[in-house]
DNA sequence: CTGTATAGATCTACACTGTAGAGCATGGCG
DNA sequence: CGCCATGCTCTACAGTGTAGATCTATACAG
């Protein structure tokens, strides 16, 4: 059918687009790029993907396309919760421009939705009341967005590598980082330390399980 | 001194920009626009905010310094990092364009310090040993700004209120999605749900002291 | 083969953006 | 009075998203 010429053509371009904002980040992408990276003009992209808004939401939808082979894992809901957030976390690091439109450009396309049913079974698999499940799968999902946009950012890790230092330094002004010199003074491991904060959510959902038995399933697997 | 003067100036310019975000999106925040609010033309604002990135992370610091005083509120641990959760998310309802600046763009000022500083401070007051205090501070700033966020930009709630409809007739593509339609069907209390899931992150941290008197201290208060 | 409809790309143009560079006015200080 | 720094303005330029009109090549009807 014709419909498939138009659909694969926009793909084209939102493939185009994403590597584009790769390579020169989020602020080199403009519709005179894209359009040049593509070998047409910039008013050729219009009837594809619309407007320049339209074709960043394309692009989240090209991201959360790459997260879908991660919710079909199969096994315990466990893993199958694991799999998801560290697909969704090493997402970033394969796009770090076009990541946060993930957390700022709502998507209700198919494929986010199927990501979050994704979610939502897992949470119900582990035993998790019906009521709790969406308010967790947001805190899971928050978590994962909030944790790699952080990394991503530079928020966890300024850039000044002194920055402890004159946080010290100010002397008064920061009684909690000096008395936490030591840890402060050594680098973090960030994948460690996502996995611990998943850690710590999956207890938070095993604890919100009514039968104390798979809270127990979890700790000894 | 004459500095103050200068740094006066600096702040109006920064007061008008965050005044004009609030009310007319951070898409219409131009330095013409900006210059035109505070009465001047665009140019004259280069000497004190530097370029338009420059007063992007002038205004984070605006709205840094906004949660300051939340900060400094005396109290148990549990109030103090409540009292900080709860501004910063109500800071958010404030500020909604501007808002996610805070998670773009790393902030190392003064300002920056001393608010995680009084999140160490609770966390170090909490029993928490000081090798998990930086992790479980990013943890809970990121759920803090990744939950205001997720409200602003609308990704918890897609504008299409038909959405999960949508999302029930997808039928077979979306079987956990229809097996939660009734808890789907009632439009959630976001107050609620982010105190839940403070709440949950509090456990967390009453998980992380060694002692486990503290576990129960905040349980029975 | 001719004529025509249609989909796609193009060209031009406009209002708007951030900001470099030069010039102008006003105040205080010697 | 001259000097000079400070704060502002004016002009200009390259780059942005995109509306509107135009061109072109392909596909199909007669």
């Amino acid at each position: 059918m014709a419909e498939q010429g138009v659909e694969a053509r926009r793909r084209e371009i939102l493939t185009a687009a994403l590597a584009l904002a790769d390579e020169r980040g989020l602020d080199a992408l403009s519709m005179r790029a894209v359009a040049a990276r593509v070998g047409v003009t910039p008013m050729a992209l219009y009837p594809h993907v619309g407007n320049k808004d339209a074709l960043l939401d394309g692009l989240v939808d090209l991201l959360l396309a790459e997260l879908l082979p991660a919710a079909r894992t199969a096994g315990p809901w466990h893993e199958r919760l694991r799999a998801i957030a560290h697909a969704g976390r090493a997402l970033a690091h394969r796009h770090p421009a076009a990541y946060p439109l993930l957390l700022s450009r709502p998507a209700v396309t198919p494929d986010a939705v199927r990501l979050v049913d994704a979610l939502y079974r897992a949470l119900l698999d582990a035993g998790v009341p019906a009521a709790q499940v969406p308010r967790l799968e947001r805190l899971v999902s928050t978590y994962v967005l909030g944790y790699a946009i952080g990394e991503i950012t530079g928020r966890f890790a300024p850039a000044d590598p002194r920055r402890h230092a004159r946080a010290t330094a100010a002397g008064g002004a920061a009684p909690a980082h000096q008395e936490l010199s030591g840890v402060l003074a050594q680098p973090p491991d960030w994948d460690a330390e996502f996995a611990a904060g998943l850690d710590d959510l999956m207890h938070v959902i095993t604890g919100h399980v009514p039968s104390a038995e798979s809270a127990r399933r979890l700790s000894n697997h």
